[in-house]
RNA sequence: GGAGGGGUACCAAAGCGGUCAAAUGGGGCGGGCUGUAAACCCGUUGACUUCGGUCUUCGAAAGUUCGAAUCUUUCCCCCUCCA
């Protein structure tokens, strides 16, 4: 086990700055630490982008140790001025509670429970946030930190630079963020925290806090930014962001998001988001000629681990009907019509704007006349196409697709 | 406080009385090639349509005009320079 939570760290390529990493190797070798990293509680699911962070905890609890999971119902009020050009709108508490419920759920999929020694304690900041009094924490906590220095960090030097408005408030949130940790560490001993690179200035913070109150030392980790070959941010697709819960972004989409990954960025994948062996891993990456079979493993992989085997399976089976044989997987969605409206006959760019499928009637002849909607796999060319009785198949249903990642089940009721 | 520049579709940016639903680039969408990739190529990109057209859009409101993104007035918002 020497060196085994941060090695591995490490070997994923999970390491990008650390403020101690051989001190902080020596004690995690030694006994089990305690680490936490914050999450925001913008929406009511996490999405791709905090991906990393989750399999971090994991590889965190492998090795025995214990994770703290801070869900900053307290910060999230304030807003992180890190990485962002303007002040993000402003949430309701009631709303940020919501989210945190949701959000924990996720978490409670992803991570070990069951283990006493490992699970994860999931503390909310709006807790200790909520009761500062202003004049106390100022001269408490307030003195450490001085102009000069947050002046310097980038959340704020770049805001500055690009005239971009930066609020007293949210210049506070570093100070917030440290303090964080210093009641981590206080009411847990949680000696580490870890977070994306941009995070660094506030994790910093908090080391420095701890120092300068307590005297004691702390530790800072950051993971690298994900970054895409085509440049492009991770997690957006053609239906949206990618997000983690399955009422948001289905288990099928999620496989199929993986499995669309660029070449370029795979190997990469593999390592950041399955739990394959990484000797393993090397060996099959080296010994595999088709890089589709890696982008299947991948997404078979990364499914599992969030929506588990079954979904996993159930959803590579869709993908080889869908793609392979081009029939009907099970998983492709289904919408039901009355089957008055199909005796009628109903007029094709009607069908599928009804179902959702184009935004409006225009884009449906648009996407027509460019050989775009097929109906049960014959390419219609006729914007005044009749469906009829006709129309539908042995199974009662019709198959409805526009591009070729599209489709749609309507069964006739 | 003084002087000037500007707000155009998802974004950037041209247009400065009719031929403007608005050039061009990016992005998006569809198609081709292929490997459900990248690159590349073609098409398309306000809505409705009986495919003849009709309706809504160029920061907001009012006006001039047969006709306004384009001219005038007021208002709102941004930016640059000087003090």
């Amino acid at each position: 086990m020497k060196n085994a939570f941060l090695s591995e760290m490490s070997s994923r390529g999970f390491l990008n700055q650390c403020t101690d990493l051989d001190k902080l190797k020596d004690i995690s070798n030694n006994k089990p630490i305690k680490a936490y990293i914050g999450f925001d509680c913008t929406a009511q699911s996490l999405h791709v982008g905090s991906l990393m962070q989750i399999m971090i905890l994991r590889l965190l609890q492998k090795y025995g140790h214990q994770p703290i999971v801070l869900l900053g119902g307290g910060t999230t009020l304030i807003g992180d001025p890190s990485g962002k050009d303007s002040t993000r709108q402003i949430l309701k508490h009631k709303d940020i509670k919501k989210n945190i419920a949701s959000i924990k759920k996720i978490f409670e999929k992803l991570l070990n429970t069951k283990n006493k020694k490992t699970k994860p304690i999931f503390v909310d900041n709006f807790n200790w946030l909520e009761k500062l009094k202003y004049i106390e924490f100022l001269r408490d906590v307030g003195k450490h930190f001085t102009i000069n220095k947050m002046l310097t960090f980038d959340s704020v030097k770049l805001r500055l630079e690009r005239e971009q408005s930066l609020s007293y408030m949210e210049f506070n949130y570093m100070i917030l963020q440290a303090y964080d940790f210093y009641q981590l560490f206080k009411k847990y001993g949680c000696i580490l925290q870890m977070g994306g690179s941009d995070q660094w200035g506030n994790i910093v913070n908090g080391v420095e806090l701890i120092r300068r109150i307590l005297k004691k030392e702390s530790f800072g980790l950051t993971s690298p930014l994900i970054t895409l070959s085509s440049g492009a941010k991770m997690g957006k697709t053609e239906k949206g962001a990618v997000w983690l819960d399955n009422k948001l972004f289905s288990p099928y989409d999620y496989w199929q998001f993986w499995r669309n990954t660029a070449d370029e960025d795979v190997e990469k994948f593999l390592k950041y988001f399955t739990e394959i062996d990484t000797d393993d891993l090397i060996k099959k990456i080296s010994n595999e000629r088709d890089i589709n079979k890696l982008k299947i493993l991948l997404a078979n992989e990364a499914t599992s681990i969030l929506h588990g085997a079954k979904a996993a399976k159930e959803s590579a089976e869709t993908a080889i009907e869908t793609f392979v044989q081009g029939g009907m997987g099970k998983n492709i969605p289904e919408k039901k019509i009355s089957k008055k409206i199909i005796l009628q006959g109903i007029n094709i760019i009607e069908l599928i704007f009804q179902n959702g499928l184009v935004v409006s009637k225009s884009e449906g002849r648009r996407i027509l006349k460019n050989n775009g909607i097929r109906v049960n796999d014959k390419i219609i060319s006729d914007d005044k196409k009749i469906i009829n009785m006709e129309d539908v198949l042995d199974s009662k249903k019709i198959k409805l697709s526009v591009g070729k990642k599209n489709h749609l089940k309507i069964s006739i009721i």
